[in-house]
DNA sequence: GTCCAAATCTTGACACCGTCAAGATATTGT
DNA sequence: ACAATATCTTGACGGTGTCAAGATTTGGAC
């Protein structure tokens, strides 16, 4: 934590940022220790005095990853805070953008990469604020007439899921070409999210 | 494809259904090549007559599951065809069930783990006929008033990233005990689904 | 039936990987 | 100043995907 200098300086950080670039460039196939070790400067086994093992750096990554979704979904989101359907709207689709603009880093947060993210509590946290969020979001939605009365938490998966599901069977190639040749993405994500949206009135 | 057996028998279903076993009880982590092959009986490089390298591999895996879930979803939906909101509960659930039962099969999937999947004929001629049947599906409620009317691929792309959804965010650990404690699995995907569909008559 | 080309499988090698042990070096607290 | 600790290096281990070379088996042409 300190800002001073040791041996390379926040090593620490310094794998974890190495980590993101070579995810986002190559891909999960491409992320090794060795790799990041050596994008850092150091040696091959310099990062497990930060990290006990793989997983552990790959926790860290999509910690990281996560707290970027988070900021990304409040700065989507803050400005509409008396506007409940646009900020349903402007939230969506900021994890739309998410998702298609950081492929690799979203498959390592939703993909079953890390194995056990119980283990690591600022996963756990970041991920659990974050869902706060959405759930926050849909409250006032509710309130509002915007998404119909329910367990605010159920009404969030069913939001959330909705729009999770779709992003990842586009980015999967799931979605057939003769359907993406007709409709964009914004229209197949709001058409969607439109179905579980009271209408207008 | 011939009956009779030569060196080995037909070494690259076994290699295969090797493949599935090690899936299933190891999860991808413990996949590899040479497990595969010495689960075959075979030695390390012996894959290599039948699968160019290992995505190939996987690639079978993967068309191998979504023959399953092909499979199970039309058994799941047949019985039902004369009456459309329970061919469509029916359906939905059994993609769940498909999904928590077959969790690693199902990660490899729909989670990147497959990297081109274009580059796999079988793989995407599978994919595209279980799209087509949900298509089938969704076409049928919607003409009976069970979905609103709308281009039926858009719709399916709504049922099925919902269900799709769900259920990732589920198996990744991502919705929260507070919510699995009120709530049961079941609830949660037919609370979404509900949300979909119009209300009867 | 014999023989040859092709398919199938084995052996051995290579570079890369995650991980660990032992030791060197720098930092911190006393 | 020194001792305890954190940090980093070097070197090793078994496991991995992949390839090249060669052995073995098969199926078809004659």
């Amino acid at each position: 934590m300190s800002l001073k200098k040791y041996h390379h300086g926040d090593l620490k950080n310094a794998l974890i940022q190495a980590g993101i670039k070579i995810l986002a460039k190559e891909g999960i196939g491409g992320l090794s220790l060795r790799k990041v070790a050596q994008k850092a400067g150091v040696s091959h086994s310099a990062p497990y005095a930060h990290f006990p093992d793989k997983q552990s750096l790959i926790a860290a990554i999509s910690t990281e990853g996560f707290k970027q979704l988070y900021a990304e979904l409040d700065i989507a989101v803050s400005p509409y805070s008396n506007n409940p359907r646009r900020q349903l709207a402007e939230g969506a689709w900021a994890y739309v953008q998410f998702a298609i603009n950081n492929t690799d880093t979203f498959n390592i947060m939703f993909s079953g990469v890390l194995e056990k993210e119980k283990d690591y509590p600022a996963f756990v946290e970041i991920s659990r604020k974050t869902f706060e969020r959405v759930v926050d979001v849909v409250r006032v939605c509710q309130e509002a007439g915007v998404l119909r009365p329910a367990p605010p938490e159920m009404m969030a998966i069913s939001v959330w899921g909705q729009l999770h599901g779709i992003v990842s069977l586009m980015l999967e190639g799931q979605i057939p070409h003769t359907v993406l040749d007709r409709f964009s993405v914004r229209e197949i994500v709001f058409f969607a999210l439109n179905q579980l949206i009271s209408p207008p009135q």
